[in-house]
DNA sequence: GATGGGAGTAACGGGAACCC
DNA sequence: GGGTTCCCGTTACTCCCATC
């Protein structure tokens, strides 16, 4: 049996309520004979007259009258089906959202989001993950919402991405380390004893390629893999580290940030999802909440909650 | 380009209402 | 009661559009 035409089901449905091919028609826009035909096609599909002459009108058979009630919720059901979705009511939203990102932006971001989200949906909850690698599996089994980094080589090509903020690579020791006072020239920088950054065991990075374009290596005593250990070893060490401004900004108080005395490598801070999410109403505004916040200047965002 | 489905137009037939 | 008019449903023909 090949597939029912289901406009057929409307055509039905008001040939029903109005008892009548010509209203029937006016009301679903059509010629009267376009109507009169819908009906023979219903009376070919259902193997029943459904509606036979009686005097100028028609009258349902049993059939029809039997079918009535059932098509008119049919057809309600698929016009709800097929409305645009509502806009959704943030005041009463319940929704957990997983983010998935890398230690510091809970730090510096994390407080001021919850609180914006607060604002307008108070049963809204954020579960912060841990960013341990790039892998898009987790976007795309639906396991996060939204995963927040660099977007790299390792991300899917079909997860969307949006920029949220640029950020650049600063210097930072101990107060009374040496290099917290005076001009800090490259020389003066490679000759202290360094921790580099690197979740994969990376050795070298772009830093230490701008430093041997200028004859210059730094000694890289320790390698750890994220920036909280990193500056937790500052804190306690005459050791430097380079970290990016904006994604460290609380983590680094207590210590001395300096310029790069060269030009300091830059990376780009992207937000990324599936596409499955991207017409999501609660989802966008979600996207829009963490633009948002991360496109506020740093000094307003450590202004606030204090 | 051929084919099929859907819609419009025109013509026709049947029934009800109205008028004489 | 018969003729006329109007309304409604049906059918044949035609056109348009999408699909193959």
């Amino acid at each position: 049996m090949s597939n029912p035409d289901f406009n057929l089901l409307l055509t039905l449905d008001a040939v029903l309520a109005e008892g009548s091919v010509a209203r029937a028609a006016r009301r679903l826009h059509l010629s009267p004979s376009a109507m009169s035909r819908a009906l023979a096609r219903l009376r070919e599909t259902t193997g029943d007259p459904l509606l036979v002459r009686a005097g100028r009108g028609l009258v349902p058979t049993p059939r029809a009258v039997a079918l009535r009630e059932q098509v008119r919720r049919l057809v309600q059901e698929v016009q709800e089906v097929l409305r645009p979705a509502t806009p959704p009511d943030f005041s009463t939203l319940q929704r957990t959202f997983n983010l998935r990102v890398r230690e510091g932006f809970v730090e510096n971001f994390g407080l001021d989001l919850l609180h914006r989200i607060q604002q307008e949906a108070p049963a809204v909850r954020l579960c912060f993950v841990q960013k341990t690698d790039r892998d898009s599996t987790a976007l795309r089994e639906g396991v996060l919402d939204l995963d927040i980094g660099v977007a790299g080589k390792n991300t899917s090509p079909e997860v969307q991405t949006r920029q949220l903020f640029r950020d650049r690579f600063i210097g930072v020791v101990r107060q009374d380390h040496d290099l917290s006072a005076g001009e800090i020239t490259p020389t003066r920088f490679a000759l202290g004893q360094h921790i580099s950054i690197a979740r994969r065991g990376m050795e070298k990075g772009p830093i230490d390629d701008t430093l041997s374009s200028l004859g210059l290596k730094r000694d890289i005593i320790t390698v750890v893999g994220d920036f909280a250990t990193a500056l937790a070893l500052v804190r306690a060490s005459n050791l430097i580290t380079c970290v990016p401004e904006q994604y460290t900004g609380k983590l680094r108080a207590g210590l001395h940030s300096f310029p790069l005395p060269f030009p300091a490598p830059e990376i780009t801070i992207s937000m990324l999802w599936h596409p499955r999410l991207d017409a999501d109403p609660v989802h966008r505004w979600l996207r829009n909440m963490v633009q948002e916040v991360c496109s506020r200047p740093f000094e307003d965002r450590n202004s606030q909650h204090t």
